[in-house]
DNA sequence: CGTATCGTTGAATAGCTATGCAGGGGCGTA
DNA sequence: TACGCCCCTGCATAGCTATTCAACGATACG
């Protein structure tokens, strides 16, 4: 055991190099790093024991960084997630981490809800040569976009319009909007109220699909309100509402949390009930969407296909730089259908 | 624009290097670096400007990379998780997130459910000279510390056992069981059942806290019935235990997505009441616990100190290796107190 | 005017691995 | 024996930045 100089607080132990193995195993450097290559490289087997022997003494692993310093690229994917908050990120970065992983690529993660961070972000990333960004924000920045790119480095993103270069992967928000219209007609609603999220492409094709619908069936423009994106944006969002007088019978909801905040509200705020007096539709299906005490039909977005898809699309680089995955109507308890 | 060689599918633009810069500049590649140091390096005023528009015109990025090859600090953080299934497991990270940002490390994302899976993990967390891992798996693997400890890479555990040299911070999981007790007990609670977790530091020591204040107040052992972590887990635990026809009047549940599971049995499939019939106290205070529907009484997990207090273990490395962090009750509708 | 000092800049180097190239030895064949 | 070939191993190098040391000019002071 040599003496080594005192590390700074935090730092790791300095590991060993594959010169220091090989001086240990008496060969040269370049026979180490032969052997701990993955390919079959020509080392003789008792050579390659006695490397292997030495290294396992001085628990010696392979660094990749000078690798990463010649060809430029680091095996390292940033995935950025605008905010926890809602199980259907979570699942989203389950998903991800489970596909890079099997690539044998790492993750870098950026959580930010705030375009102020993200750019100082950028700048981070490009220092560490990510090879790529996966962005699964609920609102894209246009602006960070363009600097990522200025920056060389690709981006896919998810529910998100087109910017530059940029690829994304898309659930079919539009087409499931206008499934759920159909659901609340022919589940014999009359006044059908729309809560809606904060301005985000998810978002507003959902509304547009809804709305196109409405229209081609002859209802007229549903009673919209703001809700964000959370359960207790959903509460109050139908409190306000139903507060105010209108009693609708159908609402679609830009997301689960939203529908489920505006459940408990109908139900215990105002003694209504869920489908009888009114019915809801939500979007994501969420876990919390199948809890016994909602049963929420909702639309479940195929997580598996989006995170494949933009695993595919960052690093097969396919020729078509745009992916729109089907989702599907899981009715359960909350509508006639 | 030198013609560079083309790039492998997927690969980031050649990004400029400090040496292109300095060309353009017309000066050394020291004073580009100088520049772009972050100490008030000395560069006079002209100097810096031209090199600022050069790097400017090649959109150059300073390189992380050789930095780290030199110091063998990477100020890459990997941090663990088992499983996002749980809302738990997401705050903290969010907690994380934000703390390690402040201080300019990065996150390296690691999701695993499985050891082997961790085993390869931890070579590959060696091979990019990751500064530290923090932990928050339910379930630790002792094989999987030594080995990181044997690779020189310092790991701080979430509510885990203490192993080798590891760090831990941990939720005041005896005190809280205890406390658990007291509520059901002062509550008018007769007959007792606990809802275990799979085995864990977490659930064992709540349920070590639980079972000593039940016996200390000259109360026979509880029921307890396994359930797991899982909502699912929750509400097939409760079905069996009520099904068994032992009917409690008090349930301590290792965490609030058993407990609300079953909630729901309680409610939906025996029609019983809750508190009415039986209470309920569950553990973390996930987001779900606060919902209308469930006004669930829990112990709230202080993420922001948990996460805090993995942050400066890991990188301020003080004297004491571990830190426990109380947790407080949330009394809300599920108890009579 | 001589010297010390300071501010600014350039040259050289360390850090570690993968890889191309060359050399050495062994073996088979003519 | 001579030659060619293959297998194995070593040598040298690229990749990029931060930092140390030296050098240079200018300024200030005695």
């Amino acid at each position: 055991m040599s003496r080594t100089p005192p590390n700074p607080p935090g730092a790791t132990r300095p590991q060993a190099s594959s010169t220091a193995v090989a001086r240990l195993a008496g060969v040269s450097q370049s026979t180490v790093s032969r052997v701990f290559s993955a390919g079959a490289a020509a080392v003789s087997a008792p050579v390659r024991e006695r490397v292997m022997k030495a290294a396992a003494e001085l628990n010696y692993r392979p660094n990749a960084l000078p690798g990463i310093l010649q060809t430029g690229r680091s095996g390292i994917i940033a995935v950025v997630v605008g905010g926890f908050y809602n199980p259907f990120f979570t699942e989203f970065l389950r998903c991800v981490t489970g596909l890079l992983r099997e690539r044998r690529l790492e993750i870098m993660l950026v959580d930010t809800a705030s375009d102020d961070n993200l750019n100082d972000i950028v700048g981070e990333l490009s220092r560490y040569r990510i090879d790529g960004v996966i962005s699964a924000m609920a609102i894209h920045s246009a602006k960070v976009a363009r600097k990522l790119e200025s920056a060389g480095i690709p981006i896919v993103a998810v529910n998100s319009k087109r910017v530059g270069n940029m690829r994304t992967v898309s659930t079919d928000n539009r087409a499931a909007g206008g499934v759920a219209a159909d659901v609340l007609v022919d589940g014999g609603c009359k006044r059908i109220a729309y809560l809606a999220g904060r301005d985000s492409q998810a978002q507003s094709e959902r509304e547009r699909g809804f709305l196109k619908r409405l229209e081609e069936r002859g209802r007229r423009k549903p009673e919209r309100v703001l809700a964000g994106f959370s359960y207790e944006e959903g509460h109050a969002a139908a409190v306000e509402l139903l507060s105010a007088g209108s009693r609708p019978d159908g609402m679609f909801c830009v997301n689960d949390l939203v529908a489920l905040g505006a459940m408990d509200a109908i139900r215990q705020a105002f003694g209504l009930s869920v489908p009888g007096d009114i019915q809801v539709v939500g979007f994501d299906d969420i876990p919390m969407a199948g809890w016994r005490a909602y049963e929420l039909t909702t639309f479940h977005q195929d997580m598996e296909a989006l995170a494949r898809g933009s695993v595919e699309l960052l690093v097969d680089e396919p020729a078509n730089p745009r992916i729109t995955v089907p989702c599907r109507l899981v009715p359960r308890g909350t509508t006639r259908l």
